[in-house]
DNA sequence: AAGAAACTGGTTGTGCACAACTTAATTGTG
DNA sequence: CACAATTAAGTTGTGCACAACCAGTTTCTT
């Protein structure tokens, strides 16, 4: 086997290393898609998330949340502190259970989803792959995070 | 069905949103199953990545390795100085073009890889999938990656 | 009822990511 | 040669992501 390259993006990983790192690459270079398609209404792809949580909902809990986004509070409080210094939503405790906080639109922020409407055809037309793939490939990746999310989990209770 | 929804037969999530969100998901598992198994060496994995190329290369200057990575200097200038810091590795300037910095491996970086040789076997056993999913889940990885890339770029161009 | 345990959300600190900008070196062109 | 354009790396600023820790509530046990 020779060992002569001259690009350096060309070398070879393993195949794990090549699985982990596409969807690293994949991630970043989707975020950076919703980077630009978001930029006019000035959201993140986080906090698009958040929004489109609340479109369905219009209610919910920043636990809730968390679970549906499988973010924690460290990343939800200031996300969700910019939207709403942004008027886009309300934060208000609980009145029955007071460690609850529930989270909900303003006008303003049920008004944006006009905005975004086009993105979902937009983003799987930049992908460039019949549906079929993408379900497939959705599958696929749903198994890996749930078992990679146990592996993890494991280990970390055994430390 | 105790909501109240003005959208009948609509999916709670777009198929693109799910897709998007399921890469973006996998890949935050990922990161955290890497970051079990990286503890002991305490690493990042976007660190590990770099000791990766390094491993393979042992010397390369800080551009090929963004374009190995397609990490720009912002995100390699720190984590490069965090590794030199920790003395795995060392940055030169280049005599002939000193605009370039070279990076290259330090005994102990050299030595670390050892240490980290049993890190893709864990991470594909984790991942519970056979070896030709992981083959076709790569490749349609690619591919968005890829597409996805180019969208972005085309619509930055357009900006 | 009283204390222990669990839960919710928040803060702080570290480390990516990336845009925008700066500095210094190299290259291209007249 | 002069000098504009380009390139490489670094700096600064913003926003995730997550660990670790904390404060206030609730709930479980005794």
């Amino acid at each position: 086997m020779s060992e002569t390259r001259e690009h350096p993006g060309a070398d070879p990983l393993s195949l794990d290393n090549q699985l982990c790192f596409a969807i690293y690459a994949a991630s970043r270079a989707l975020t950076g898609l919703y980077r630009e398609l978001l930029a006019e209404m000035d959201l993140t792809y986080p906090q698009y998330l958040v929004m489109l949580v609340l479109w369905e909902h219009d209610t919910i809990s920043v636990k809730d949340l968390g679970t549906a986004l499988r973010l924690d509070s460290g990343t939800l409080s200031p996300l969700l502190r910019r939207l709403q210094a942004r008027g886009l939503l309300r934060r208000v405790r609980g009145s029955d259970d007071e460690r609850l906080v529930h989270v909900s639109l303003t006008d303003e922020g049920a008004q944006l989803r006009e905005r975004a409407r086009d993105i979902p055809e937009r983003v799987v037309c930049s992908t460039d792959l019949p549906e079929d793939r993408i379900v497939e490939l959705r599958t696929l990746l749903d198994r890996i995070t749930q078992s990679v999310g146990d592996a993890a989990g494991a280990l970390r209770a055994a430390r």
